[in-house]
DNA sequence: CGGAGCTTTTCG
DNA sequence: GAAAAGCTCCGC
């Protein structure tokens, strides 16, 4: 007897593959397995199922079981084919999504010289310039594809082959996932003696001394925290090596390190014991949490508490957090609190250390019981699930856009909450839309979370005082020193003076899309929608990317006729030299993507900041994250307007959020801090409920503007990309495609036409925007999206179009 | 008719 | 995702 397994690959095939296995009485589910492919490849898959008809057509044999132990859940590999079909993906891509890399074993095809004698053969240049690359050892095939200049190269391999002078076999890479650091072992303690007796060579005896104090009656150490804590050069190491009073060893590096210092556990005040009484309500009703309380409330340590009560029943804790808050202050408390049972797994860990993090959340280790983490440590295998916790929920990093799957990771912590019975907390000073709705605000009738407030600010803390400023006036009064205000100048100089800190924030780096009127301000806006048009450099135009409107840029302003238009707009990089310029005698900092150098650029520039060596920040929202700086006396916002005037429907909201959250950043502990807001606006609904705080009237506003113009959440949305080297080709594709799912019944469907920005990597976009109603049933639409997806690929020439599904969030 | 340069199909 | 198979164009 036979038996078959169905194995998924790490590639974007949306099918599992069947195939021979010759463990007969296992059940191979979740184990990763070595399969060939294709003619001649090998890649690591998941058996994902057991098939007991035999099938029609030759079937190859599995190559290699990897593991002993399933490796991935069944409920996990339900969650990526839940997620595969919500999201419209193939279910190898979740895998490859999922699954850290240093798991995945791939072939590589080599090619090797078997003939040394080829020079005395009849060669064409081409052929002979490969068998001399070849000369010294064995290289693999996409080796040379980056190194040889060879054009056919394919057919000159083959012919080669058929020579008998090369060879090609593939090779299974073992990636091998431990990593090795140096341990330092003492070798001889009476030579150790000797040395710490002499006085000719003192680097050498304090090394020795280090060693001891450090070792604390053991005889080994691991070398390079060591070294780096007494700054020991490696010469002074390896002359004492070289004496035979120590040796190196090679040890399995162990990442997860503890720290000693503790967090001081304070107990929670009245109103955070009340938030906790409410949130335990919303879990005993099995309801996801959405936890709004303002900044600096307490937020973390109500989060701290419930933590420590699911870790003494010996559970598993997801914390996650948008990307850029891994590096903050909050994940230091964290780390501090539970430092023993915490790790931070993020995209920028090496592939090594994910497989280490993978294996260990997966044998519930008692190192990795709270893990805190960006998007994608929610697809980690868990396997205890106590609680998961979602903060800064509304922040729109949560959403991964490239490559597939492209998830909403706050939506599938609810989903993965849900599935596995698990309590759910989302938490933000501001709430996304989306989130307010689920909780019952903006008229919803059922709400599906337990909505909870978090209102007082945590001791002592006091509210900054925001002010408006009103640039067109400042402007025509001739106060305006470029891009900065007088008033702004005059509270800088202030503020130094008291020897506080200012931080500045210009939300963007590159370039605008907008046409903006310097004079006035004035950006032009859709006729048909609630958003800007943009400004389309390819053909001079102005768009709208929601309903497709068009003009042609003016050279006047349309308002105020002034003739300076401004196509570019202004950069954190400009504010910085502004600055600099204005402020000579401070030092400035700027903080952006672009300044980021390394994994921990941004966090020397932070503690930079901390310790005062900097006066002046500048930076992007980056700043506006997370960070608990307690001497910022003023937070200034260069240019409020762009925040506001974003081709979204969002803008709104996310400026209010962002306006919200930077200035939080200022007034933590002093009385005089000050929030200044340049605007050609200032009466803009955004600005007036930040001053008053009146978060309340600005969301029944955002609802109603929602529901007006019918945006989420008051329907649902499914963003259709096209991509294709020829703009006529996309355009051809995309309208196609819009014109079938006009078919269907029930959903709006707005396009094709093309994104603000048009063309990347010289490859074209396109979209459609499908609208649907609330309780339109969306898996049918799904399945029909997929059925139009297939015939689309049937139309000649549409397959050099890349199709790309965006379900929910655009 | 063979080769080059594409596009389409297939993989179990 | 990669490689093989299929297709079209071109010069002869």
């Amino acid at each position: 007897m036979t038996k078959y397994v169905e194995v998924i690959l790490p590639l974007a095939l949306d099918r599992p593959f069947t195939y021979i296995s010759h463990e007969l009485d296992v059940d191979l589910v979740g184990y990763r397995v070595i399969v060939p492919f294709g003619r001649n490849k090998f890649y690591t898959g998941i058996v994902v199922g057991v098939s007991e008809e035999t099938p029609t057509y030759p079937v190859k044999a599995i190559e290699e079981v990897l593991d002993n132990q399933a490796i991935v859940s069944k409920v996990q590999i339900e969650l990526w084919n839940w997620i595969a079909s919500y999201y419209l993906c193939g279910i190898g891509e979740v895998m490859r999504a999922a699954l850290p890399s240093a798991l995945l074993f791939e072939s590589e095809t080599m090619v090797h010289l078997i003939d040394e004698d080829f020079r005395n053969r009849k060669l064409t240049d081409d052929q002979y310039l490969l068998c001399e690359l070849l000369e010294q050892q064995p290289q693999k095939l996409s080796f040379i594809r980056k190194h040889a200049d060879i054009k056919g190269l394919n057919r000159c391999l083959n012919d080669l082959i058929e020579f008998e002078i090369l060879e090609r076999f593939e090779q299974i890479e073992n990636k091998g996932y431990q990593k090795f650091t140096p341990w330092l072992v003492l070798e001889d303690s009476s030579k150790a003696e000797e040395i710490l007796k002499q006085t000719k060579a003192p680097a050498q005896r304090d090394m020795v001394m280090q060693f001891f104090s450090e070792a604390k009656g053991t005889n080994e150490i691991a070398w390079l925290p060591f070294a780096k804590k007494y700054a020991i050069s490696t010469s002074i190491r390896n002359s004492l090596i070289k004496k035979g009073v120590f040796r190196l060893d090679s040890r399995v590096l162990d990442r997860i390190s503890g720290k000693e210092d503790d967090e001081i556990v304070f107990e929670l005040s009245d109103s955070q014991q009340k938030a906790v009484t409410e949130i335990n309500r919303g879990f005993e009703a099995n309801k996801p949490v959405l936890l709004h309380g303002l900044t600096g409330s307490g937020k973390t340590m109500l989060y701290m508490s419930f933590i420590d009560e699911v870790l003494k029943e010996g559970k598993q804790v997801l914390f996650l957090l948008p990307e850029i808050a891994l590096t903050t202050s909050l994940w230091k408390r964290l780390n501090k609190r539970f430092s023993k049972q915490v790790i931070a797994y993020s995209s920028n860990l090496s592939t090594v250390e994910k497989a280490e993090f993978w294996n260990k959340v997966r044998e519930n280790s008692d190192e990795a019981k709270v893990i805190v983490g960006a998007r994608s440590a929610l697809l980690l295998p868990f396997n205890n699930l106590g609680l998961i916790i979602v903060d800064e929920e509304h922040d729109p990093s949560y959403k991964q856009h490239d490559p597939s799957p492209r998830y909403q990771a706050r939506d599938l912590a609810v989903y993965l909450g849900h599935k596995e019975h698990c309590p759910i907390i989302l938490g933000s000073a501001t709430p996304s839309l989306e989130s307010l709705y689920n909780a019952g605000f903006g008229d919803n009738k059922q709400s599906k979370y337990h909505y909870v407030h978090l209102g007082e600010r945590f001791g002592e803390s006091k509210l900054p005082d925001i002010q408006i400023l009103d640039k067109a006036l400042l402007r025509k009064k001739k106060l305006m020193k470029s891009w900065i205000s007088q008033p702004v100048i005059d509270q800088v100089v202030k503020v130094l003076g008291e020897k506080k800190q200012v931080l500045f924030f210009q939300n963007r780096r590159g370039f605008s899309s907008l046409l903006e009127c310097l004079d006035c301000g004035h950006i032009p806006g859709c006729k048909n929608c609630d958003v800007s048009l943009t400004f389309h450099r390819l053909d001079q135009s102005l768009r709208c990317h929601y309903c497709g409107y068009s003009e042609s840029v003016a050279n006047h302003c349309t308002k105020c006729h002034s003739p300076s238009l401004d196509k570019h707009g202004l950069g954190t990089q400009q504010v910085e030299e502004l600055v600099k310029e204005l402020f000579p005698d401070s030092k400035v900092g700027r903080m952006d993507r672009d300044t980021q150098k390394g994994k921990s650029g941004h966090q020397k520039l932070l503690e930079k900041f901390e310790n005062q060596d900097l006066q002046i920040l500048v930076g992007t929202q980056m700043v506006s994250k997370g960070l608990d700086f307690k001497n910022i006396g003023l937070v200034v916002v260069v240019n409020a307007d762009q925040l506001l005037h974003r081709a979204d429907y969002r803008a709104h909201e996310r400026a209010f959020q962002q306006l919200t959250q930077v200035s939080g950043r200022a007034g933590r502990t002093s009385e005089t801090s000050k929030v200044l807001i340049q605007t050609f606006d200032p009466n803009h609904r955004v600005f007036r409920s930040l001053q008053d705080r009146n978060v309340s009237e600005f969301i029944a506003n955002e609802f109603a503007e929602r529901r007006l113009f019918n945006y989420p959440p008051y329907v649902r949305m499914i963003k259709i990309q096209f991509l294709a080297k020829q703009v006529s080709l996309a355009i051809e594709g995309a309208s196609w495609f819009a014109k079938g799912v006009r078919q269907i019944n029930g959903v709006v469907v707005l396009g094709n036409d093309a994104p603000t920005i048009e063309k990347i990597r010289n490859q074209y976009y396109q979209q459609v925007l499908i609208k649907a109603p609330l309780n339109y049933p969306m898996s049918s639409l799904k399945k029909q999206l997929l059925r139009f997806k297939k015939s689309f690929d049937n139309v000649p020439g549409f397959s050099k179009i890349q199709v790309i599904f965006h379900v929910d969030h655009i």
